[in-house]
DNA sequence: AACGTATTCGCAAACGTTCCCGATAGTTTT
DNA sequence: AAAACTATCGGGAACGTTTGCGAATACGTT
């Protein structure tokens, strides 16, 4: 490493011309010049020595052929002959040659290698798409990197353009809470690179979409509460600019609607649920002089926090109070009473995702921009049906 | 594309020479030689043409600089004047660039990329471990890359081969339960590739490793529930084959000798523990005759499973049995009663294992091979506390 | 005017592949 | 015996960057 020779720095400093058997040298930092006698440098440069990998060159030369040919005979050409195949793939396992994808890549403008970019992964519910989508491409040969969002809009912005800079061949993205503007999703468009949403979808861009089916959802999980003689039910809501959110909403609204029931504002709160908020929010609603006899959540921990808050309240679940959740977590078949849910195919989500972007990047087409609707399914536990 | 006239079919069609104006081709499937005219060939192969990406070359032309000053203004480097840079950093907006990592990647050899392989996705362990990891990466400008070895062998071999392709500057692995040989992993060593086990890992190579205490950690498990007036302790093990089952069976066995009771073979068994196999073993420990009075299981899920069955066969929970899980998994807090078990330090240990690879892979020095212990925590739930 | 120093840029060689042209020698066919 | 065909190989450009080396000015200073 050079050294300034003023402040003594390692970092910042660049070559500045030369002049006769001195190299010449600028210490950014301090804006000092100064220079090296031309072999102290080379010494000093001494630096790490990427050690030889060994490439197709390698076996080209020690073989006396060209490494044409050994790329060939690595990929099983017809043009050559099987003496030759079999010596380019002898020495290579004898140099112990591994391909460089890199360059492979650079070469063939694409990667194997599909984006995804979910908003976190404290819920299990992304992890599973992961799993599903992770089986299906790597079935196909493809690789996925992954990326985390962190429900952040900036972050969302720098992973899309870490995932063009890589050049993947497909990305799969579900948007943050905080998206609003998708200009950094409509280069990908431009850039013919495929591009699906899934689950946090919107509607302001036309891409191909996979998600549930949340306002039926939703219905069916306050109408089971409706049948089940409930009469006053409170919906613990996401935020609104989420899509999901608002399709629930739409879903308990309908309900409500068909039931000839009145939709009262205090009833229905919408927010960000972390774990605080959640307890927040169920606190307003068990302590409300009109109090609820049930709550539609709109996901499983929020509903679980409501009935861990009940429990506390000496509220009994279910009879002074109906808890429906969203998404079949783990844990909510286990609590007492199991929690009454809307499960998720959540790894078929990951699946369907994979498979449809396999589709998109191998056409050429401009593919006709569906939307693919996955079906949920309602699960009846304890904590929504009343003994009768 | 390109029709053989004899099969008609496109795949596996393959130049072989030409004649006077026209191309030969060989259709490999069928064999069968044939010649196109050249301007036909032109036409047939008017296939994808790749849409021009923008280079650094496009954004020198139309300033009229060369490529290097491009490239330099792109990364501020010293010698290229404020105007120019400026130029530069407007014209490459102008044209929509975005760099070519990959192009990056082949010169430097090196890639910004740590890849990770897990043998599964199932629990929440891994998943979680990836959390903690990804967060580290990310915070230093990393990228990483996940593959699943889905329990096999030969995946995991398959994997680390893409791993090196890809040219990842470090990984990051957790081995199968089948993986008894290490020749792939030690050609990591010889690139100079960075290499960390965590969680699954083998003492048959000498490379840095983080782990959790499993074997105090069983031991703590162990006796809490003999300090609890457990007599007759089984162990539900997972395969031996791996390090973790073989600590935590040690763990036992040293606590059941401390509190001076024989350990008897018919009420320690190990095995690959799917969800049907811990219903098999579960339901032979509760059916012996000498049934046991406590069961410490090698994970929560089998723990959970105990749980149930003995609900089932009228097995009170904790009066009559005990039980201890491994992992804390989230629903083992809601079950009722609670499961007493360890709390792994999952988003830790993927912190840990980040923060041990950067620091790996910007040393030259030989590293110490360390083994980095996370330490567990016991928690008592009501599975193994007996009401005095 | 001559020289030393600062500042800013360009040339061209890597990085490791793939693949388009085509060459060459041997083998059939006409 | 010429022509056509088969079977194998090589040369070298291209992919999009980075960067070592050094040229070319411009600006002082004696």
């Amino acid at each position: 490493m050079i050294k300034c020779v003023k402040c003594g720095q390692v970092e910042g400093i660049m070559k500045a011309g030369y002049v006769r058997g001195k190299q010449r040298f600028l210490c950014k930092p301090c804006n000092y010049y100064f220079t090296i006698q031309e072999k102290d440098v080379s010494a000093a440069v001494q630096q790490k020595r990427r050690r030889h990998q060994t490439t197709i060159i390698d076996i080209a030369k020690t073989l006396g052929v060209s490494n044409s040919t050994v790329s060939r005979a690595l990929h099983g050409h017809a043009d050559i002959s099987p003496e030759t195949r079999q010596a380019v793939l002898d020495t290579a396992a004898l140099l112990d040659y591994q391909p460089n994808q890199l360059a492979y890549n650079l070469v063939k403008s694409r990667t194997n290698t599909i984006g995804m970019i979910v908003p976190e992964f404290h819920n299990p519910f992304f992890p599973n798409v992961i799993i599903g989508a992770h089986e299906v491409l790597t079935k196909a040969g493809y690789n996925l990197t992954i990326m985390q969002s962190n429900e952040s809009y900036q972050v969302e912005i720098s992973n899309t353009k870490a995932m063009l800079a890589n050049r993947v061949d497909g990305l799969l993205i579900s948007l943050t809470q905080e998206t609003n503007n998708f200009d950094h999703l409509e280069v990908f468009e431009k850039r013919g690179i495929p591009l699906i949403l899934f689950n946090r979808v919107c509607e302001q861009i036309d891409v191909p979409k996979v998600v549930v089916n949340d306002f039926e959802s939703a219905f069916m999980a306050v109408e089971h509460l409706l049948l089940n003689g409930y009469e006053k039910v409170a919906h613990l809501g996401g935020p609104l600019n989420l899509l999901v959110s608002r399709e629930r909403l739409r879903g308990y609204k309908a309900a409500m609607e068909k039931y000839g029931k009145s939709i009262e504002d205090h009833m229905v709160i919408q927010g960000m649920l972390t774990q605080q908020k959640a307890r927040i929010y169920g606190q307003y609603l068990l302590d409300l002089a009109e109090r609820p006899d049930a709550i539609f959540a709109v996901n499983d921990s929020a509903a679980i926090e409501i009935m861990l808050m009940a429990r506390e309240k000496g509220i009994r679940i279910p009879e002074d109070l109906g808890v429906v959740g969203f998404s079949d977590n783990p844990e909510s078949a286990y609590i007492g009473p199991g929690l009454t849910t809307i499960r998720q195919p959540t790894m078929e989500m990951g699946q369907a995702t994979a498979e449809w972007i396999l589709e998109l990047v191998d056409t050429e087409e401009i593919p006709v921009h569906e939307r693919k609707i996955l079906k949920t399914e309602l699960i009846v536990r304890g904590s929504s049906v009343r003994e009768r």
